[in-house]
RNA sequence: CGGGGCGUAGCUCAGCCUGGUAGAGCGCCAGCUUUGGGAGCUGGAUGCCGGAGGUUCGAAUCCUCUCGCCCCGACCA
């Protein structure tokens, strides 16, 4: 390694000669970092694009997360991206916890496995087929359960090596007629997908039961009233399938729910995964709820007054499919009896772009987007009040640096603009605190601590708003 | 895929009907004054008027084609 590199890495402060230093250290977090709004990369829009129709959408464009590339493609801008990052990290807790393990698989397929499947002409257009240099017919993946079934029956030839549930976060491409809604309906979106699989039906209910509790906890940890609802297989195909639907207006799918599901507290439990959890399922799904494809007024078991009707966010389905694409794709085992079996499969996916999107729509005001801590970009938003103060930048300086180094995630609003733009623009991106740094506090020795959701402000010391900020 | 709408400055939009050579507000740049909820004044920069073809002395404006984007519906994580 050279000299100079590792000046880099052991970040010494410029002009000064770099110090020999033999032991890799790790860069820390700088104090003068980049996440001084002066520094960093978010354009605001302060008005309306116009293509945007729904509250998320639009957010998110002023916001600075997303920009649109083309029509339902779009690129995460830094804020964004950390949305987009806690989200997944919060998935992937959630499906490590329950015992998936995390591969990763291309974004483009051959098109032989499809045709194995049987699903390279019942996709249809929406499938994004491409030709390669050698003729040879390709497709970006818009699901992928061929690839796991071809990666698996390589691989996986004994009922001892079961059971089995693989995930990967991965982008995915439908070419969809209509894209809109800006992330909610994207042609390109990021998914987690995964796949299990089981000896008998036995196993793989148990497999579905796991994602099924593995869902809800994920959604609750996002702060979101996810709801599982009994759904129509689609043309992924199988018997026992659930959608979790976040209920709201500008939701695409038409929904019907027992009025309770709306009083119950957020879906959030611990779960033993290696327990039966059959009861506990059986339990969750007596309450009635349903989407709009399956749902038979005639039979619906909810006396009218207690029955909701409403439009909903689908944020992930899972799926138990037997043996689809197991028999076909002759992904088999040898069985106790040394006979081969056909494995039994689950697929259970979650709209992780789709989620920024519903996030926003459950969680907004007039002013703009509320963050739930666990996906806020950032903890806080810094605010010195008066870029030219140099009591000011002093104080602020220093709760920023003391903040970073205790590793909380601070934005740090250093510009010299007017005190209403930057309390807008705090509002807007919606961080879940807001520390104001001012000439009038500071007079009295305080600062001002403001909560985004409820607006609750209160001053205290600097030090008092440290220590509540965990960076005391 | 059916139906509708819109493409003019970074954003929101006017101008188009009735052709005469490009506008406003916000944003951006410079300066001064301001500063606790999107500040004021002064000066400045920015456009292949989505693209191609046509009509015309002359096209943002009229005609044809085309591309893109949005909305409603049917379909979907």
């Amino acid at each position: 390694m050279q000299a100079g590199r590792r000046t880099l890495e052991a970040g010494a402060p410029h002009g000064h000669p770099p110090r020999p230093c033999l032991k890799f250290r790790p860069l820390l977090r700088q104090p003068r970092g980049p996440m001084r709004l002066s520094a960093y990369f978010l354009p605001l829009l302060r008005e309306n694009p116009s293509e945007a129709q729904i509250v998320s959408h639009r957010l998110m464009l002023r916001a600075g997360m997303i920009r649109q590339s083309s029509a339902g493609i779009y690129s995460w801008l830094p804020l964004g991206l950390r949305v987009l990052k806690k989200v997944e990290r919060i998935v992937r807790e959630e499906q490590d916890a329950a015992g998936a393990l995390e591969l990763l698989m291309p974004t483009i397929q051959p098109a032989e496995l499809w045709q194995e499947s049987g699903r390279y002409e019942d996709y249809g257009k929406e499938m994004l087929r491409i030709t390669d240099r050698h003729e040879r017919a390709m497709l970006y993946g818009p699901t992928n359960e061929e690839l796991i079934t071809d990666i698996f029956r390589d691989s996986i030839k004994s009922y001892r090596d079961l059971p089995k549930n693989l995930y990967h976060i991965q982008w995915k491409f439908r070419d969809e007629v209509r894209p809109r809604f800006g992330v909610m309906r994207g042609r390109e979106f990021l998914m987690k997908d995964n796949y299990s699989f089981d000896l008998d039906v036995k196993g793989a209910k148990h497999s579905y039961f796991k994602m099924f509790f593995a869902y809800l906890r994920t959604f609750a940890r996002m702060g979101l009233r996810a709801i599982p609802m009994r759904a129509e297989t689609g043309p992924i195909g199988g018997d026992l399938s659930h959608e979790f639907i976040v209920l709201a207006e500008t939701g695409e799918s038409q929904v019907f729910c027992d009025r309770a599901w709306l009083e119950s507290e957020i879906l959030d439990m611990a779960v033993d995964y290696d327990s039966d959890l059959e009861p506990q399922f059986l339990r969750w799904t007596s309450l009635y709820a349903a989407t709009g494809d399956i749902h038979d007024a005639k039979a619906c078991p909810v006396p009218e007054d207690r029955l909701v009707t409403a439009r909903g966010i689908e944020v992930g389905q899972i799926f138990y499919f037997g043996t689809k694409y197991s028999a076909p794709m002759k992904a088999v085992v040898a069985g106790p009896d040394g006979e081969p079996v056909p494995v039994e499969m689950g697929s259970y996916g979650i709209g992780v772009s789709r989620l920024v999107g519903a996030i926003i729509e459950a969680s907004h005001d007039e002013a703009g987007i509320i963050w739930p801590e666990s996906v806020a970009p950032f903890k806080v938003g810094l605010v010195n009040l008066r870029a030219g103060d140099r009591r000011c930048v002093a104080a602020a300086d220093d709760l920023y640096a003391r903040l970073t180094r205790a590793g909380v995630e601070v934005l740090y609003d250093d510009r010299d603009d007017s005190p209403g733009a930057k309390f807008a623009a705090m509002d807007l991106i919606g961080l879940p605190y807001q520390l104001v740094v001012g000439p009038r506090g500071l007079d009295k020795g305080v600062v001002e601590l403001k909560k985004r959701a409820g607006g609750a402000r209160q001053e205290l010391s600097p030090e008092a708003a440290l220590t509540l900020l965990g960076g005391g």
